[in-house]
DNA sequence: CTCCTAAAGCAATAATCTTTGCGTTACCAG
DNA sequence: CTGGTAACGCAAAGATTATTGCTTTAGGAG
């Protein structure tokens, strides 16, 4: 029940949204979740802050809505011919997601507001994890929650409480632990 | 600098502290960090929320310094003779402390705020695990990096992700994994 | 082009949160 | 026991955020 969808999505309401998602980007970046208010993000992105109450009723809301479209879930799955070398560049393409600082502090605040029942986020990834196990049938015996658990699971620990770890062997090193036994 | 330090330790100071930290503990497990403000903690806690003004001066500080108190950093390592057994002993006390969702509910809410420095969180989980890396010598090829790796951000994956998938078999499991080569 | 109306803007109001000055309570050093 | 003062409570004032009714703008069907 996502609030971007609009029934007239001609010039204006777009153009709003547009420069309300930008906003609250540079604002969760700038200034991580907490620190960040409605009235403030309707002031930078020179709206009324009653269009934003209208539309999401709540920063909460507004914030877990934008930050969904940030990693596109129709994004093409790699498909390399190997199963490692899938996962691979699966895992590269979200360590450069989250190193860009604006994904991370929305991966962050997404963290503070999640655990009631499970995200979209973390169901697009599991699903994504799941597909790529399946291709290569039994020829592995790797799972899906072996990825979530060992390629997954360290990239956002990192991504959330020690982003300056991340660089561009973090994926690989990872997926060469998980087929080569650690 | 946190504030629970007082100069005058005594009866009163002490109760009102203590009256905060349940009131903070059971809101932030009700509500969630996000939806859980000054006056609301003041007022379960029967104290006027000038005290908590004046003792913290915004909710950020507060939680962050009420929420460092929950795991006790100088709690004894497990020592039982093997870097294997020490590891999944440590680790089930890990998964039992985060199955609480109070402790759970203020890991999320730390998450939100993480990632500009370590954490002391963050910082005391790295030093135990380069403490018992460290005791078995180069007897293992495990490191400190491979616990974190794949002991501690699979479980805090879980904790702030998944909590529903948390049991009393997890912390065996991914210690036999990192063991046994995935 | 014209009309209908979704969506934005505006402004006044209400609710909530934060700050501040001042009096009161009660630790604790002497 | 007593005095000094840290820490709390109270209440009023100030600032910020949220709500609501009404007006204006502009997308898009016909």
């Amino acid at each position: 029940m996502s609030s971007t969808i609009q029934k007239r999505p001609g010039g204006r309401s777009t153009a709003v949204l547009n420069s309300i998602k930008i906003a609250v980007e540079e604002l969760v970046a700038e200034r991580g979740r907490e620190r960040v208010t409605i009235p403030m993000v309707a002031e930078r992105a020179g709206v009324n802050p009653t269009s934003v109450y209208r539309r999401w009723g709540d920063l909460q809301t507004m914030i877990n809505d934008i930050a969904t479209y940030r990693l596109d879930p129709a994004r093409p799955i790699p498909e390399l011919g190997t199963l490692k070398a899938d996962l691979a560049e699966w895992a590269r393409e979200i360590v450069e997601h989250y190193r860009n600082p604006t994904n991370a502090a929305l991966l962050r605040g997404g963290a503070a507001s999640a655990g009631v029942s499970e995200s979209d986020c973390t169901r697009n990834r599991r699903a994504e994890a799941g597909m790529m196990v399946e291709r290569y049938g039994k020829s592995s015996p790797i799972t899906a929650d072996d990825v979530l658990d060992h390629l997954v699971a360290p990239i956002i620990y990192r991504v959330i409480f020690l982003p300056w770890t991340l660089d561009d062997t973090t994926a690989d090193s990872l997926v060469e632990a998980l087929f080569s036994g650690r």
